[in-house]
DNA sequence: TAGATTGTTAATCGATTAACAATC
DNA sequence: TAGATTGTTAATCGATTAACAATC
């Protein structure tokens, strides 16, 4: 069987850069695509085509995290699809809350993607008293004065900031200081926190800027 | 006055790299906030320290679009910010249409960011009867199968894609033929076009997988 | 003018690609 | 076994940082 002897490593992991972590998901997702469509063996080469990179790069990225191949046959896609999913952490459920039940607050607590990749939002928040009560999918929008208590009851990893620029940093702040250890924001702000919390930025604003300097620069 | 001599490149742009195109939107939101501030001039040394980058990648990056800087000075707050603005193609008016009507595309519609930029949104579509006819923040829900009509009464460069996976790919490609020459995506795919069709992507469950990848590899 | 800071060249660093021996 | 393809080292390419002459 291809795929027995990958190598774990142990102990000082040699750190990964962050452009192979930001490609990592993309790999899982293809493989993802193919264990779907039964295909039970893939090679770098091949991978590399319907993915548009190199075979070299997958191959180097890949070995960052052990051998998940073998030589003469190439992948096992369902055996490296969840070595990767183990990689990413995927194996274990993840709660999140979202702080924020505005639109796309409420957008996020209701994309499917999320909860069939270990990822469970278990708790809205808000200001607004017509939201508070609500449910979104079965997720009750909880008084944001209730995050204390919340967060004493739940292990929540993950806070989803999605309100306004305006009340973005201190809200941050006060998930820091209740024990949140990363937080996947969308305001339009930078966050800085000490070393080991975690910031995940979408940057919708300048998502779109990008694209209207890519339109705006073509034929000039 | 700072800026007079700007250089204004003609003919042939060298092209830009895309790690420089990606960090023009978090130039232009600073220097946004330090205008609002009322700050008036900055140098490349103090603007480094509060974007946390080096000053030498700052005036590297500004300057593969022109001098805007002057010796001894630094560079003019307003002046930079318009330049950028011009740069990122913000000085026009960038009429959009949404496609998919649900939580992400409303959130979108809903978002204020946007048409303080110069992106108009002037259309959401779906196919879902109980969206059509609606209004999103005075936007109308339009049935899909009027794009044709609509794309042909206006002109609209950029189609968002907040629909599912399974529609994305189909719908993209009918809104190329119709003439759309950027597509925001949102849907967990990736679109290939010829080269003049511009595709930037918002994965936002690779997103939050790069988040649990570093949460889970940090103390192990 | 003297001091400050740019614009830009040169040096360094990191990431990608190529090449190939190892091996299934 | 012969062919295929990995894992990995070496070469290349691109991006970042440092340095400094030009100049406001």
């Amino acid at each position: 069987m291809p795929g027995n002897k990958a190598v774990v490593k142990t102990g000082n992991e040699k750190s990964i850069s962050p452009a192979v972590i930001k490609r990592l998901p993309r790999y899982y997702r293809y493989l993802g695509d193919l264990l779907k469509n039964d295909v039970v063996r893939i090679s770098s080469k091949e991978l590399s085509q319907r993915m548009n990179v190199t075979a070299s790069q997958i191959r180097q990225d890949l070995n960052n995290f052990g051998g998940f191949g073998q030589q003469g046959y190439g992948y096992n896609v369902e055996y490296l699809y969840n070595e990767m999913g183990k990689i990413l952490g995927l194996d274990r459920t993840n709660n999140i809350i979202i702080v924020g039940a505005g639109n796309l607050g409420q957008a996020l607590a209701n994309n499917q993607d999320f909860d069939s990749n270990g990822f469970k939002i278990i708790g809205l928040f808000d200001v607004n008293p017509r939201l508070i009560g609500m449910t979104v999918r079965g997720v009750e929008v909880y008084d944001i004065d209730m995050l204390e208590t919340f967060l004493k009851e739940h292990e929540v990893m993950i806070a989803a900031l999605t309100l306004p620029k305006s009340k973005a940093v201190k809200v941050a702040e006060q998930l820091v200081d209740l024990g949140i250890k990363a937080l996947w924001n969308f305001a339009p702000v930078d966050l800085h926190f000490s070393e080991d919390i975690l910031v995940e930025n979408v940057h919708l604003a300048e998502s779109i800027m990008t694209l209207s300097y890519r339109i705006h620069s073509q034929n000039q």
